[in-house]
DNA sequence: TTGTGGCAGTAACAAAGGTTACATTTCGAA
DNA sequence: TTCGAAATGTAACCTTTGTTACTGCCACAA
């Protein structure tokens, strides 16, 4: 683990904190599609990404559904973050989009850590700042987006953080996450490929260039 | 600016702190509607709130606005503290709501304090929290509601922030801080006056039941 | 091989919201 | 007092999105 953790984390943290990560830390392995927080859900321990990729979704008292942003390698998820500190119950739900790899540390570290290290603290910062970034680009697809601007958006995220032009969804799939209807997905997507943008398979989209 | 000091963060803040800042801050009153922050400016100093309410806008590059959220008595704003930290420009614009009184704190205190007071650690790391739940609302209004049930939150916030039944907008800037169009506010108004919910003046409107 | 369930294509229609246009009212400044 | 700008009311129409319904297609298991 101490491998992992001095490749993804060495350039954020001083030794002395790499070294009790490795003390305290527990290696995750989750595998794509994988549940690992749910709405609701208390959160004891909060993960540091050494590979793959999870997804930050929302949902409403209906079961409507929203993709908000997805997490990456060295990132952490700010949410847990609080819901540690405040003993709160989860308010998103947490999937892993690929195969995915993490470091669970114990919430009581945390806050101690917040006193002693330096480059801790501006870690939790930075995270908070990167998913206050992301919350806002969220925000203004929606408000200010239509829908085929949205999934245009989509599709290029996800081809960024699958690094693959061949996206594996379904339409439904990506209606739910942008919370919409199949029917919708399916006329704009088919929009697209008539544009020769992207090409439609079964279970999968291929794109050509967006 | 003692007195406003301990009277609004003295639950939050040891004597030590609540003394450092009494030193270093400054104290500023701004009126009804005066510009506080635009996007692109670099911040320098953090804004802890003594009375009044801050109104945090973001606006797309077509000059489209959308209401965030409310910053009020003892909120700072999470937005700052990032651009503090990072150095970065301000992603949001900030105008005064109401008459406000705040005390600024300049940026290099706050990475000082934050090694040095529990209090302050925590004090930052919960408005985090609050204004990422804040970001969750506003998420949920624009992703699952329709404009007549956010007009309706959106009376009923403005109503809780001033503490007043009276609202004193036009429907031109309640649809700028929706980001909609008057005829749609006009439109929607009126029929919430009709079913005797509120009533109409010019520029202004009394909130019966909500 | 055949049936079954999930996936995708498409038409027709409905609803919500945005746009344009114009009339009326109100209020403050000249 | 009068004029003009700003605020509001309302109709007609358009666009976008959501809904319903039905089709064919494909993959897999019995």
């Amino acid at each position: 683990m101490l491998n992992n953790l001095k490749d993804n984390f060495s350039h954020l943290f001083e030794d002395a904190l790499l070294e009790e990560i490795n003390n305290v830390g527990t290696l995750k392995e989750v595998k794509e599609g994988d549940k690992l927080i749910e709405i609701g859900d208390y959160v004891r321990s909060m993960p540091l990404l050494i590979s793959g990729a999870i997804k930050i979704l929302r949902e409403d008292d209906n079961g409507d559904e929203l993709l908000l942003y997805f997490l990456e390698r060295g990132d952490t998820c700010a949410m847990t973050l609080t819901c540690c500190l405040g003993q709160k119950k989860s308010e998103i739900r947490a999937m892993a989009e690929l195969d995915t790899i993490l470091i669970m540390v114990p919430i009581q570290k945390m806050e101690e850590w917040m006193g002693k290290y330096k480059s801790w603290r501006n870690f939790v910062l930075q995270s908070y700042h990167e998913r206050l970034t992301e919350m806002l680009e969220t925000i203004d697809s929606i408000a200010f987006l239509n829908m085929d601007e949205r999934l245009v958006k989509y599709l290029q995220n996800k081809q960024k953080i699958t690094k693959d032009t061949i996206i594996n969804s379904t339409h439904q799939e990506i209606a739910y996450e942008l919370n919409t209807s199949r029917v919708v997905i399916s006329r704009l997507l088919k929009k697209l490929e008539n544009l020769g943008e992207i090409e439609l398979f079964r279970n999968s989209i291929k794109i050509i260039s967006l």
